[in-house]
DNA sequence: CCTAATACCTCGAACAACGAGGTATGGTAC
DNA sequence: GTACCATACCTCGTTGTTCGAGGTATTAGG
């Protein structure tokens, strides 16, 4: 209700991450650039967004890590365990049918 | 994170409720049963975050009350307010922004 | 009379999202 | 060589939403 900044959004940053771990292994940083480029602006993920996302899906057993060197930079790379494949699928499935029930809703009421 | 329940909507609650009464005047109870109609179940609006949300978007002067008799018994009836109308637009445009950067993650990252 | 549906409400817990801040390294330009 | 920016990681506290559980009262039906 800020008015200014409207948070339509809540598991998405989950969601994002889940769905391009699943492609390839990447680490924090490039996830938030892909993230930025992939939706032309429309989403960014913070810092503090991602980083504590990233432990605690770690933490919950959806993401491994690992720490690997490259161009002189200690970097940790994640990726989806198969218990984060399942919360993938399980995710996007209810991310159709949200933004399915939104669009009706959307179209007109009148159309019940 | 809580594995059975995932939180994948925020802002959306505000958003329906404004469009549906931009259609026409309704009172709380009707809002949840329509809601829950017109999605097929998919999205409930708990009283809990109904009866909230109302209140506070009164408040903000997005929403007007008026009590009104009607079967016998007392129901408070919205509708939308000028400002609550250019709230709508807003929050409708910035939902289309964010479902279709969504899709495009999940359609494949790899079309970046 | 008792129950179910209607109709409204509040409270507190839980949790995600966010901005601001902090550290350290590598590359580039001056 | 030194200033600066991009990279790369991190945490903290605040804010706001969502949600379930609980509470009250009225009306209609069996």
């Amino acid at each position: 209700m800020t008015d200014a900044k409207a948070l339509l959004m809540s598991g998405v940053p989950e969601l994002l991450i889940l769905r391009l771990l699943a492609e390839r292994e990447m680490y924090g940083y490039e996830l938030a650039k892909t993230v930025r480029v992939l939706t032309r602006e429309a989403i960014s993920l913070g810092e503090g967004v991602l980083y504590p996302a990233l432990h605690s899906l770690e933490l919950s057993g959806l993401l491994r890590a690992r720490r690997r060197q490259a161009g002189g930079r200690t970097r940790v790379y994640y990726s989806l365990t198969a218990k984060g494949q399942r919360r993938l699928a399980y995710l996007t499935s209810r991310w159709r049918r949200i933004a399915t029930a939104v669009e009706a809703a959307l179209a007109g009421p009148s159309h019940a």
